[in-house]
DNA sequence: ATGGTGACCTGACCGC
DNA sequence: TGCGGTCAGGTCACCA
């Protein structure tokens, strides 16, 4: 489920039950996810969360003594729930609050992880090397295009890889190239400052555009039903190959590239 | 440095 | 009903 978007709006939606609220007791049933659950994530209990922060899919849980890092992996959620609510299968991992709330991180594939890091979160070993991101002005078609000069790569992987920009995934990569006309296969080096000042407009209108539509359907986070989460958005190409192109009607085609199904239109992205 | 691949996991789905 | 194969929203480590 995670995408940006989704990492977004869970941020959004867990942040009032956790700003300035002390964290009491943090329950680990299962620490095998893509790292182990450090044992120092202990340290955090006792500590007032003061910001629940965003960088890339990271959500960062910020106290004066560190950091919790929550990435959710391909198939991570949280809820906020009563702590006294019994586990289900895959809750993991339990952060309880003084208020008697708890977030609650539920990931049957378990390639989501949650860290400790004590000290400056953005020097973290994950995190230092990122890319800018997609929704600031630091995210800039001059950006991309220097960055991709005599580079070979598939413009859909040099989109997707972490160190040019964060956060835009599979779901996003195929939607932004779709909407900018430009066929994911080629070669990064060999697109133009102009496309790129088209595709970095396209890849924040529909990250931003996903982010109002996912707020939409979060009602209420300490919902036991009805996980929050994506929702039918309307996709143009993502999931549709053999349906006609939204622009052109011809039949969109499908493909691997570094090893991701690609959906586009031959005709629309050049 | 770059780019391609395997690996980490579970669950849903499809065809036999 | 069961079994095997395939696929899935991420991303790091490793090798040529």
């Amino acid at each position: 489920m995670p995408e940006l978007p989704e990492v977004e709006v869970s941020r959004q939606g867990i942040r009032p039950y956790l700003e300035n609220q002390r964290i009491s007791k943090i329950v680990v049933r299962d620490d095998r996810l893509r790292w182990p659950v450090p044992i120092t994530l202990q340290d955090a209990v006792g500590c007032v969360v003061h910001e629940v922060a965003r960088r890339a899919k990271y959500l960062l849980l910020k106290t004066d003594k560190g950091t919790i890092m929550i990435h959710l992996g391909m198939s991570g959620s949280l809820r906020v729930l009563n702590s006294d609510v019994s586990a289900e299968k895959h809750d993991h991992v339990d952060i309880v609050m003084e208020t008697g709330l708890c977030l609650r991180l539920n990931d049957p594939r378990r390639f989501g992880s949650v860290l400790w890091e004590p000290g400056d979160v953005l020097q973290h070993k994950l995190i230092a090397t990122l890319g800018p991101e997609p929704l600031t002005d630091d995210f800039t078609a001059q950006l991309l295009f220097e960055r991709s000069r005599h580079r070979k790569a598939p413009v859909k992987s040099f989109l997707m890889d972490n160190h040019n920009v964060v956060g835009v995934g599979n779901i996003y990569a195929n939607e932004a190239l779709f909407t900018a006309g430009i066929n994911p296969k080629r070669a990064a080096g060999n697109i133009s400052l102009a496309r790129y000042k088209v595709l970095v407009d396209d890849v924040k209108d529909v990250l931003a555009k996903a982010i109002k539509q996912g707020g939409t359907t979060l009602k209420d986070f300490t919902q036991t039903d009805g996980k929050p989460g994506y929702f039918v958005q309307e996709l143009q190409v993502y999931g549709k190959a053999g349906k006609p192109c939204p622009k052109c009607g011809e039949l969109l085609q499908s493909l691997k590239i570094g090893q991701r199904n690609t959906v586009f239109c031959s005709d629309c992205q050049r």
